[in-house]
DNA sequence: TTGAAAGCGCTACCAG
DNA sequence: CTGGTAGCGCTTTCAA
């Protein structure tokens, strides 16, 4: 591979008979330089082709402008729009993101902060695995004063700007959906009650239940471990095959929906005719099922870029890492597998 | 945010009464030190939690183990595979990536590479755009020698390893399982003839065709351009009403094969009875359809992986870059939308 | 086996 | 408006 020697700030200077400190002005667009000066200067740095050696700057600077990300796991709809977004917008202000991925395991994560925070990135985007309970791992990065910005999966533990949808809110409005569609006995495929989103949901779902006057029964609440679609087949085979069987579910996220419905089917039981379905996440294939299935949208894409605006700003002003909450607005998307 | 004073090599060295350089060896496991004195600096190190300044350290040695990576979009399950198997790779060796997207445009993919070396990462994984038709900017890095792996979407414009599917024998595979079913009638809605593995499929297509002894149409082969649901759709219709409708389509991808689908059931053409379907890259999705999509699947993760190797493999030894061609199989996924 | 010292390329402070 | 210069933290000769 052949070696192009580069050209230096200080080759620049000895050409032009001028001070490297100056050329390094001229090149930065310093108020207080003659205009010759720095037309000189940026035709000579244009004409040989110079380029600042950013590991130089980085170094002088103490700053690298990469951000670090840490998302459960990438191959995933909802979480890669988020990143889309949040590159877009790092792109914009000048940042580079570089990912990493916890697989939804505390020590992976933390491994992952770890390198990241060695890698020297300027910041954190970090959306929780499902076993963080604690947060020393990302303290670290307080301590080293580079701030957190947290999205989607939080956790308390950690004094950060957090954005989040309304879980509460967008589950009480798909099941209300539910309701108003003349569904009445309306089970619930939850997550682990221990994962904060999870326990919104279904927090959400229970108050739609109460304020509607509707029946809330416990044996209708199956809590997923996984997530999985298996998980949604079985638990949804249990709660048909119990004495009360619903005639609509409320899925902790799309993916266990079609575990449902896969189930439904099997049986030959009408979707939405007999049971209606709800999913959560709109995963892009929702549109492409049959029936289609109703949703909740997260805009993941605005999350992720919301999240690397709040760092970038924290990270030009040198705000203070404060705890406030932002929120991202979720959409109801009605399908068929919810109109009866 | 509290900024706390991280130590530093020299500060080592003060408190044990050390040059700087042997901390440096001790550290970094030199053979001739003496064991006690490895131990000492090792212990001290460990105690106050010290961590060498990465940005140092490439700085002096003049690498980032960082590598790029430009894909033309992340939200897009088979380049989010790719994603996933490279940085696995990577991280094994110690590398991190940055990612960028080229949004299938020549112009994006241009401003991603400059940016991307002008970070100084140490190599590129890229699958280009259906725009790129030269390869300057992909250049610039062998010129810094920083060495190019392509992937997937490649361009013989620059001299580099190239890693790809066979598309040719995988679309020839793909078709022949389709005659095999019966299918006589066999329509092709391909991809840009301009972009090689689009190129690559269609002549798979028509090889094995003829190979059969089928009738070869131009008319039944359709050129999509934007790849999307839409032109599946509209292509379909107008196959289905022209005065020779197909038995059979196999789509360049998963996406414009669920178009197809659509279009038929809209016209109550039973998939596969009446029209088979086949798609290409096995999208998560395609085991969602109704009914499930046959596909083709390009095993992303591995290919994201080897990827990263074969750059890896070179930046660890030195060697040159050549021009040489790497395979990834591919594997015939059968389902329900191509069995009679 | 260890130390001294140079220097990577750049920025920023202090002078003039 | 411009120059001189120190120095960021680390590695790596060369010398001892």
């Amino acid at each position: 591979m052949a070696e192009k020697r580069k050209i230096t700030l200080k080759d620049i200077a000895k050409e032009l008979n001028l001070s490297p400190s100056t050329v390094s002005r001229a090149l930065n667009g310093y108020p207080s330089l003659s205009e010759e000066t720095i037309q000189m200067v940026k035709d000579y740095a244009e004409k040989h082709n110079y380029i600042p050696n950013t590991m130089a700057v980085n170094f002088r600077k103490n700053r690298t402008s990469i951000l670090g990300m840490i998302v459960p796991q990438i191959v995933h709809h909802f979480f890669s729009t988020t990143i889309d977004g949040a590159m877009e917008t790092a792109k914009k202000h000048g940042y580079s993101i570089i990912l990493a991925q916890s697989q939804d395991m505390l020590k992976d994560e933390i491994r992952a902060s770890q390198h990241l925070l060695g890698m020297g990135v300027d910041g954190l985007l970090i959306s929780v695995s499902n076993e963080t309970k604690e947060a020393e791992h990302l303290q670290a990065f307080l301590d080293e004063g580079k701030p957190v910005v947290q999205f989607d999966k939080i956790t308390d533990y950690l004094v950060s700007p957090k954005l989040v949808v309304d879980d509460f809110q967008s589950a009480y409005d798909a099941v209300t959906h539910l309701i108003k569609q003349g569904y009445r006995k309306i089970a619930h495929l939850s997550g682990r009650m221990d994962v904060k989103n999870a326990h919104e949901r279904y927090k959400g779902y229970r108050k739609a239940i109460e304020d509607h006057g509707l029946e809330f029964r416990e044996d209708w609440v199956k809590n997923c471990w996984e997530i999985s679609e298996k998980e949604g087949m079985e638990f949804t085979k249990e709660l048909m095959e119990s004495g009360n069987a619903p005639d609509a579910i409320f899925c902790i996220t799309d993916v266990v929906a079609l575990g449902a419905m896969k189930h439904l089917q099997s049986k030959s039981i009408a979707i939405p005719q007999q049971v209606g379905i709800m999913g959560f996440s709109n995963w892009m294939l929702s549109d492409y099922t049959s029936p289609t299935l109703s949703s909740v949208d997260q805009h993941g894409k605005a999350m992720g870029s919301k999240a690397a605006e709040l760092l970038i700003e924290i990270l030009k002003n040198q705000d203070p890492v404060t705890d406030e909450f932002h929120e991202i607005k979720t959409e109801l998307i009605i399908r068929e597998s919810s109109q009866k």
